[in-house]
RNA sequence: GGUGGCUUAGCUCAGCGGGAGAGCGCCUGCCUUACAAGCAGGAUGUCGUAGGUUCAAUCCCUACAGCCACCACCA
């Protein structure tokens, strides 16, 4: 390979694809079952079939792609399993748009051909975002790709649907939900966004019938925030304490308008302290009064259509829509005299999630999950440690949530999703739920019709562990791979998703579909702001590849944020990071250009100072990353691999290896070859799985590269190379160096004049320094000469000598007192000796041990061993000060 | 109303019981034969406030303040 030909900037665009395409094309992604290879599984979080990678995407893709790499290159057989999401009311949506461009509608349409309309739809924009996926650089299987509405998925909703009825978990019901006049279906209470708005309180009289009990003031007084919905009114309701209207309970009221009598009922429901105390009782329309409505036996009022518009049961106000009504209504009671006052309030406005319209809650015939007996096991697995999530704090968020859990709505008034696969008997009313379309009812009659509504999309989501693994079959794939290994998402879908996951997990597979969950944060915009369409803040993760690389843009989401924290997108850590690649790129062609004639077995000397350090430190640093990785640390662990490549391998090393390359001693020169190529091979394996692009190109280039380093076995931390010595020498040297280089500039020497350098030290050191004096002369520009003891007055010494430009003499601060230095190493030895001795008696404890959580012990010892290294550490440090 | 998070260098953020750090920006000097997307050197911080625990606290506990997020049936 002619390293002339390897330009001195990495271009990404001209190696990502070349080798994305190489990947796939060898089946390096894909996992078939292996019962010798132990299992690693992640399953996507399925994207939107017909959307577009957003930054969100790209940090969730990021972290499961580094993950997956990371553990294919330690021998797990490895499955990341992709898909995509039919999403409901979201792609209805954008097919709806587009029919209205066209002046259609999908009533005018009909639900075959609009559905034809759909299929369409996600033919042509099916492919994009699992591309978009590929360029990001996601190893997942493509071969094992799934669809929520491919037909193994669709089976296996309809399977667990007809479960869940026939144990009687599944129900319909009149009850009031979350209606959206615009997307024209009822959605769930999670997909219900509140928001802090603006309105009125408005207090309108109602007079009592008849004639007024004693006492009373004639009327009664009741605030609402929706003046329209009173023509729903069938109550008034009051606190059974409060002592104001205990005379007018069981009275009736005239509702002002219409002339119905409402009766005056008393209802704990009612805060005594908001507004006038009395409230004005809408079941039809209100959640609240919904429930009041039901525990007294009122009559149900509906006066709104699916437009929100006011319905043919509303007289004048029939045909007009809410907030029309609203104002018309407001006039009407002030002209009559009914309207006491007006008050500025601010409410929090409950909003459809996919569209912002504001919610009208409407009594309607929905499909239920019963959650109680399904919320209690998937509770229980969190308690229990069957489940974490990572970073903690989420599990009390996902507990809290579990435990106050209502019922699941699950039918959407919408065509495009699985539709629910109940069907009704036109003779006999029953109704069959089955797998598939039964010929006839029970009853024997053929006149059968299917619900109409189709199922909330996190319904199928909810299956996507086990679906996409060929449930309800029993497959190997499912035996194999199930549980997962760890789920990655963004803590946004906790309850969308996540809970979902776990609770039908455990209903169907009677295990938890994954022991981890890692959480990430949002990708704010630079400003912090949440990065959306309206704002137009957002970034394309597709630009950012095509203008600073796949690797790049990976790199920049991964550091620098700690799981579960949103993330700034910041141009300026992207830049850095294609820096970094640049200077990875710049190291390894440095290192190739001079291979010429190498040969990877060729006899070398035996190592010296200088690759016996940074063999130690590659070895800690291999340590440390996959310690990092263990704990979910991805950012740590890409930023521990960043510092040696940098810090070490290219400020040291390199500079280290220059003279010895150029130099005449041909087994020297072959040793710092092969050190240069073993670390530079073995930290591109430890980026690998952060930066899979550029690390595989330029691995490529390696001496007795293999097929890919990809498949290449993760490094593993190697006692043989552990030097602590070597450390402490080089610590020192570089120490010297650095202020040898200081004092050049604080004196003003030319940068590429020589000066004497003159430093003192004691024995230790002077055998330390005698053996790194090359490295010294070459990395300082300096002649070295050393003395023994520090010189007197030493910095007057060098403002006088150096003034001359010759000579310095240099002190070594702080080091020079060995006699101190011993001190402090002994006081800490005690110090972590009785540390130790505190906690080793904690793990004698009986009592302990059965009591504190697993979690905790396993802690302890840990912090038993860790101390005990350091104690290891301390006493090599003080053998080698003599 | 409830819960959780954040508050560390000019900016963006790591760290987290015994040394206060990175990147960018800034200052000085360098195109030194891998890299100016670079090299060398440098300045910059009462680690939000007040208490407490500890031999030792930026890190643990309590309270407070400011910002943010989520949950909640305020008519």
């Amino acid at each position: 390979m002619g390293m002339e030909n390897i330009p001195t900037t990495y271009d990404p665009a001209q190696v990502e694809e070349k080798w994305y395409r190489h990947w796939e094309e060898k089946g390096f992604f894909h996992a078939p079952v292996d019962e010798g290879k132990k299992p690693y599984c992640i399953v996507m979080p399925p994207p939107n079939v017909t959307g577009q990678l957003h930054m969100g995407h790209a940090l969730d893709n990021a972290i499961q792609d580094t993950l997956i790499r990371w553990r294919r290159m330690q021998g797990f057989n490895t499955l990341w399993l992709p898909g995509t999401d039919h999403a409901g009311i979201a792609t209805q949506a954008k097919v709806e748009e587009s029919l209205a461009a066209e002046g259609l509608s999908r009533n005018v349409l009909g639900r075959d051909k609009f559905l034809e309309r759909v299929w369409a739809w996600k033919e042509r924009y099916g492919g994009r975002i699992t591309a978009q996926l590929r360029r990001l650089g996601s190893s997942c299987d493509w071969q094992r790709e799934r669809f929520t509405m491919d037909e193994g998925c669709s089976r296996a909703v309809r399977e667990v649907f007809v479960r869940l009825f026939e144990q009687g978990l599944i129900y319909r019901d009149y009850y009031i939900t979350n209606w959206c006049p615009h997307c024209h279906t009822t959605i769930s209470d999670i997909e219900v966004e509140h928001e802090e708005t603006a309105g009125h309180l408005y207090y309108l009289r109602y007079p009592a019938a008849g004639h007024p009990p004693q006492g009373g003031s004639g009327w009664i007084e009741v605030a609402t925030t929706r003046p329209e919905t009173i023509l729903g009114d069938v109550a008034v309701a009051v606190h059974p304490d409060d002592e104001r209207y205990r005379s007018m309970v069981g009275t009736t009221v005239i509702l002002p308008l219409v002339g119905r009598e409402l009766p005056v009922i008393a209802d704990e429901y009612v805060d005594p302290a908001f507004g006038t105390g009395a409230v004005k009782i809408t079941p039809a329309h209100d959640p609240n009064d919904f429930e009041v409505g039901r525990r007294h036996n009122l009559p149900q009022i509906k006066v709104m259509g699916e437009d929100a518009a006011m319905n043919s049961d509303t007289g004048p106000y029939s045909g007009l829509d809410r907030y029309e009504c609203r104002k018309r209504i407001v006039r009407d009671l002030r002209d009559g005299g009914y309207l006491v006052r007006i008050e500025d309030i601010t409410h929090s406005v409950g909003q459809c999630y996919r569209c912002n319209t504001v919610i009208e809650p409407a009594l309607s015939r929905q499909w239920f999950v019963r959650m109680k007996p399904l919320a209690e096991p998937a509770t229980l697995a969190a308690l229990k440690g069957q489940v974490t999530f990572i970073p903690e704090r989420f599990t009390r968020i996902y507990l809290n949530w579990m435990e106050n859990i209502r019922d699941w709505c699950i039918s959407r008034q919408l065509w495009w999703g699985h539709r629910i696969p109940v069907w009704y008997c036109a003779e006999c009313g029953e109704m069959t739920a089955a797998v598939t379309q039964p010929d006839r009812c029970r009853c024997g009659s053929t006149g059968l019709e299917q619900d109409p509504d189709v199922l909330d999309t996190w319904f199928s989501s909810g299956l996507w562990p086990f679906s996409t693994l060929g449930w309800p079959c029993q497959t190997a794939e499912l035996a194999y791979f199930y549980p997962t290994s760890v789920l990655v998402t963004g803590r946004d879908i906790i309850f969308f998703w996540v809970a979902r996951m776990i609770f039908l997990g455990l209903a169907f597979q009677g295990e938890v579909p994954f022991p981890s969950v890692f959480i990430h944060g949002l990708v704010l915009d630079p400003l912090g702001r949440k990065m959306s369409k309206s704002l137009g803040n957002g970034v394309d993760p597709i630009d950012v590849i095509e203008s600073h690389g796949a690797d790049s843009l990976r790199f920049m989401l991964l550091t620098g944020n700690t799981p579960g924290n949103d993330i700034r997108f910041n141009f300026e850590r992207l830049e850095g990071a294609r820096n970094f690649a640049n200077k990875l790129w710049n190291a390894s062609r440095f290192v190739l250009m001079n291979l010429e004639g190498y040969s990877p077995g060729e006899e070398t000397a035996p190592p010296i100072l200088a690759d016996r350090w940074i063999l130690n430190s590659f070895n800690d640093t291999v340590r440390n990353v996959t310690q990092s990785l263990e704990a979910f640390e991805l950012g740590e662990a890409v930023r521990l691999a960043y510092e040696f490549i940098r810090g070490e391998y290219c400020d040291w090393y390199i500079e280290l290896a220059k003279p010895r390359l150029y130099g005449a001693d041909p087994l020297d020169r072959a040793l710092a070859r092969r050190v240069l190529v073993q670390v530079l091979r073995g930290t591109l394996e430890l980026l690998h799985p952060f930066m899979p692009f550029i690390t595989e190109e330029i691995w490529q280039h390696l001496p007795g590269a293999g097929p890919t380093v990809m498949l290449a076995p993760w490094p593993a931390c190697d006692p043989e190379l552990s030097d602590p010595e070597a450390r402490a020498k080089m610590d020192l040297i570089q120490e010297v160096t650095r202020v040898i280089r200081h004092l050049r500039t604080e004196v003003n020497v030319p940068p590429g004049k020589k000066v004497n350098v003159l430093i003192g030290a004691d024995d230790y050191q002077l055998a330390v320094l005698e053996e790194g004096s090359e490295i010294i002369a070459s990395l300082a520009q300096a002649v070295p000469a050393f003395s023994r003891g520090t010189p007197e007055r030493p910095e007057q010494s060098v403002q006088a000598v150096a003034g001359v430009g010759v000579t310095v003499v240099l002190p070594l601060k702080g080091v020079l007192d060995v006699d101190k230095e011993k001190a402090r190493i002994q006081q800490e030895q005690a110090r972590l000796r009785d540390d130790m001795a505190r906690t080793r008696g904690k793990l004698a404890n009986e009592a302990f041990l059965a009591k504190a959580p697993p979690a905790v012990v396993e802690k302890e010892k840990g912090k038993a061993a860790e101390m005990a290294a350091k104690l290891e550490a301390l006493t090599e440090r003080l053998a080698l000060l003599g």
